[in-house]
RNA sequence: CGGAGAGUAACUCAGUCUGGUAGAGUGCCUGCUUUGGGAGCAGGACGUCGCAGGUUCGAAUCCUGUCUCUCCGACCA
């Protein structure tokens, strides 16, 4: 392919409105184009590169067993009140009514879709397990798209359905989705780490996320220092292992005057104490009954944990906490409290712990969890902090930012019960299938290549995933000469398959190269007349500095060995 | 939805406070010169100043409304 004959609208300056690298790269190397927020226009190179992300993940979804089908972007309804997330996916889903006012909605996802085919379709135990994926554009109406193809409003997704006659044979078909999903990232020249992550709204027993870990990420993963654990900060357990003794462990419970600072940081400041020897007492009301939920000062509630405990807890009015406690807001304490109480299980054995008094202006010194209070229900319900022990005991927490760009499920037969998606056994029994969802966000995989590889002047594509393996510099297009080797160097190497693109525009050397840098093809073979009067053809490597001259005889047959040897890395 | 900011040439932005003929750099077109890391000179094209009202002799500029975009937050498979 000639240069001159594709849209490939470099640009020199920053676009203003992109924040992170990847996303002003893509802009600047004429990858994409915005059409509107969180909407934008794939140009022939970033097209190009797409697909060859999708044709990696499409190779190692077939070789999982997987079959490639396609389901409507645009849903009826009804199919979404069947499983009850018309209402809980309400402010996700783009909604239209067709011209007899019948409602539609736009596909954020197929669970429900891929489930009413194979309620249809799949009636014997003989026919599982299978799975079925496609690569389609998903749509979602996200609150804020932010950072290019990272968050979007449509964007492209693999999206895969795996249905199992038990739960056992079901964990099979996870984990070969899980393997495939190690050996798709890795091809694409990513480091990838899976971390425990929470279902969410999708429901299902458990999950793992794929994350890139980057600065731009916009998941917080605690690791722990050992590699041994890693889970998504909404998921995360930790153990704190610091001591619940304090100063004045001993003596008896005191009244201190706290007046106008009901906020930690103010109460320890005052006190000239850290805020973890505060205790953090939150009222929540969950059926209509308030809930004292008790925590370090220094920690913060994680409402998914708090939710399983207590579904629907939603923080207490002003109101109800003075109801409840007697005080204004910021002076509630265990102490006296006659509701339910919950603790964060890194309270267990606090003494001199300093709470509220539960009368505005007073907090409670030498407080002794087991002397002075009734709380004995312990759980787990708090983020933990980086220094934590990790759940397993090894190694401590620490914390680094990603982006998901894969999320593998285990279902259950939340929606095949829904929709029932029922098989008879050998025995003529009717059972819901086990399922399981696995997604790739191929769109937000590209541009977190290009995140995780460039430098200042541009991206380094790795081979696989390059819009072309081969960038041909020719610094004289006018030069017949120039030009015949170059056109014999493309044609052999796309003999061998490869995408070979020739810079063959009117421009000062100088200028092809930044843009070539730019643009970030892996080899670039460099072709000026000042070369050929030598013998020599340079090629020279995206990732590394120097080039090497070579002779033209041998220079096509040199670029395609450094070809095959990178793609012998990935 | 709350808070903050921005909409002027294809891009990056000045001009707005203090109303008076629409600006710069980059890019684009033509010509000459140049030719190994975003060249130089000369000439040229490109604008309903986001949109709609209002005030005024006169509005990019002041007022009102509205739309869009960006950032922070809330929200989110």
């Amino acid at each position: 392919m000639r240069w001159s004959n594709l849209l490939i609208p470099t640009l020199k300056e920053t676009p203003q409105d992109a924040e992170i690298i990847s996303h002003q790269l893509m802009l600047r190397a004429g990858l994409i184009r915005r059409l509107g927020s969180g909407l934008y226009t794939y140009l022939p190179l970033g097209y190009k590169a797409l697909r060859k992300v999708e044709a990696i993940v499409r190779e190692e979804m077939n070789r999982a067993g997987a079959q490639e089908i396609l389901m409507p972007a645009m849903h009826p309804r009804e199919i979404w009140d069947r499983s009850g997330r018309y209402e809980s996916l309400k402010n996700v889903m783009f909604r239209v009514k067709d011209r007899q006012d019948r409602e539609m909605v736009l596909g954020p996802t197929h669970e429900e879709i891929v489930t009413d085919l194979v309620s249809r379709e799949i009636t014997s135990y003989k026919q599982l397990p299978c799975n079925f994926y496609q690569i389609q554009t998903k749509f979602r109406d996200e609150i804020r798209p932010r950072f290019g193809l990272m968050r979007c409003k449509e964007f492209i997704m693999k999206d895969a359905y795996s249905f199992d006659v038990s739960s056992e044979a079901a964990d099979e078909s996870y984990k070969k989705m899980y393997d495939a999903y190690v050996r798709i990232f890795k091809r694409c020249g990513l480091h990838a780490m899976a971390v425990e992550a929470d279902t969410g709204d999708m429901g299902g027993s458990s999950s793992h996320e794929f994350m890139i870990p980057c600065d731009a990420g916009e998941d917080a993963i605690l690791e722990a220092d050992d590699g041994s654990y890693a889970a998504n900060l909404e998921r995360a357990e930790g153990i704190c292992d610091l001591s619940n003794e304090f100063p004045g462990a001993d003596a008896a419970l005191k009244k201190v005057a706290t007046p106008n600072v009901g906020k930690i940081e103010d109460v320890a400041k005052l006190l000239k104490i850290e805020p973890r020897q505060l205790v953090k007492t939150l009222i929540y009301v969950a059926d209509e009954k308030p809930v004292a939920v008790l925590l370090p000062g220094d920690r913060d509630v994680n409402e998914i944990k708090l939710h399983k405990l207590l579904p629907g807890a939603e923080l207490a009015d002003p109101e109800v906490i003075r109801q409840v406690t007697g005080a204004d807001v910021g002076f509630a304490g265990p102490v006296g409290l006659t509701i339910p109480m919950i603790a964060d299980r890194s309270l267990k054995g606090l003494r001199g712990g300093v709470v509220g008094g539960n009368e505005t202006g007073v907090h409670l010194l030498n407080f002794d969890l087991e002397r002075d209070s009734e709380l004995r229900n312990f759980e787990d319900i708090a983020f933990p902090k980086v220094g934590d022990l990790a759940p397993n005991g090894k190694g401590r927490l620490t914390e680094k930012r990603g982006v998901e760009v894969g999320h593998v499920f285990k279902l259950g037969t939340k929606y095949t019960e829904a929709l029932g998606a029922n098989f008879l056994d050998e025995h003529g029994k009717s059972h819901p299938a086990v399922m399981g969802c696995y997604g790739i966000g191929v769109s937000r995989t590209l541009q977190a290549v290009i995140e995780q590889s460039n430098d200042k002047f541009g991206i380094i594509w790795p081979v696989s995933v390059a819009p072309f393996e081969v960038l041909i510099t020719v610094l004289s297009p006018k030069d017949e000469a120039c030009m015949r080797h170059a056109e014999e160097i493309r044609e052999f190497l796309e003999e061998k398959g490869l995408d070979v693109l020739v810079d063959d525009r009117e421009e000062r050397p100088g200028f092809k190269f930044k843009d070539a840098d730019l643009l970030g093809l892996p080899l670039r073979v460099t072709i000026g007349e000042r070369g050929l009067a030598k013998g020599e053809i340079e090629i020279k490597e995206r990732s590394e500095k120097d080039f090497e001259a070579v002779s033209v005889e041998e220079a096509a047959e040199k670029a395609y060995e450094r070809i095959l040897k990178m793609r012998e890395l990935l």
